[in-house]
DNA sequence: CGAATTTGACCCGCGC
DNA sequence: GCGCGGGTCAAATTCG
């Protein structure tokens, strides 16, 4: 996530701006000869930064981790509402007409972060109509999913808040990389299943194939607390590693539709705003990915 | 030690 | 029937 994707509907506080002392250490460089003051000063200053790098950084991935989790938690809830909405066309549409069999709903969902680094995802659109009437299958709701992971290795891991059972791998015919199945761990009460391969153009888009409904609760974790103060959560911890956040831009221009995700963005940004805890800590979090790029690039 | 993953075997539909 | 390609099973293996 690049400042401009959230700063547009996000009324934020982008710039940090932290530190006046930074004028002030700066004002002790000129004149190429520093004296032994100085250099304590600095050394003093350092490690105020330094202690607040750790702080921030700490906090930054606090933060990350709450907002793959919210990403989560909508992906789940624009599924089920997915499946809601094409359950109630099918009654309708049953009691109607029993002759035109729906095609199969595929319902094209985008998802935001996964993975440690959080990227955008953009919607392949083949929305024909070929209403295909194989045997009587109206029951499975198919859904696709693209997901941006910068992860170039074979993980082939989509974290969606459920939890799967690997039973499966297979090489296809027109793609290097292959194709993992997983069965929903309530089996065999929960019947869902999902194929999870790259994409065969762009080797950082996994494509994501659910099958189902889940019968049973997110069982996502609901015990990171929303509502704290982000000044409270300041337990610092000296071994954090700073996060190593791969900064990159999209570049997927032809086949992303920048106007979906803008909505998209909206929509949860709508959402989110309401709470003025989280649009602080997004703020603060920011500010500590600002932080983490300079010092990258600095070093 | 139980659960999850790996991976080759197996199955099944389809075109020839 | 045969081969091929996609999907699943299950024994072996690894993992927590
Ligand atoms: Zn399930």
């Amino acid at each position: 996530m690049d400042s401009t994707w959230v700063g547009t509907s996000l009324d934020l506080n982008v710039n940090p701006l932290w530190h006046k002392e930074e004028v002030g250490l700066k004002r002790e460089f000129d004149g190429d000869y520093v004296d032994f003051e100085g250099k304590l000063l600095i050394k003093r200053e350092t490690g105020n930064l330094v202690e607040e790098l750790h702080r921030i950084s700490n906090e930054n991935k606090k933060l990350t981790e709450m907002l793959t989790t919210l990403c989560e938690n909508y992906n789940a809830l624009h599924s089920h509402y997915m499946d809601l909405v094409s359950k109630n066309s099918e009654n309708e549409l049953s009691q109607s007409k029993k002759r035109k069999t729906e095609c199969e709903e595929y319902s094209n969902i985008m998802i935001n972060s996964l993975n440690g680094n959080t990227e955008s995802s953009s919607t392949d659109e083949d929305h024909h109509q070929s209403c295909q009437r194989p045997k009587d299958n109206v029951k499975t709701h198919v859904s696709r999913i693209y997901v941006r992971t910068e992860s170039a290795d074979k993980s082939l891991i989509v974290k969606d808040g459920y939890q799967w059972r690997k039973y499966g791998q297979k090489v296809t015919r027109d793609n290097p990389s292959p194709r993992a199945y997983f069965k929903c761990s309530f089996a065999p009460s929960c019947p869902v299943k999902k194929k999870v391969q790259r994409s065969a153009e762009d080797p950082s888009i996994l494509v994501a194939t659910y099958e189902g409904e889940h019968n049973h609760m997110h069982p996502s974790r609901p015990e990171l607390l929303l509502g704290s103060s982000p000044t409270s959560n300041l337990t610092s911890d000296p071994t954090a590693a700073p996060m190593r956040s791969t900064v990159k831009s999209v570049q997927k221009s032809e086949e992303a539709p920048a106007a979906i995700q803008q909505l998209l963005v909206q929509k949860m940004a709508s959402s989110l705003t309401r709470d003025p805890n989280f649009t602080a800590a997004l703020a603060a979090a920011i500010s500590g990915r600002y932080l983490d790029q300079t010092r990258i690039e600095k070093c």
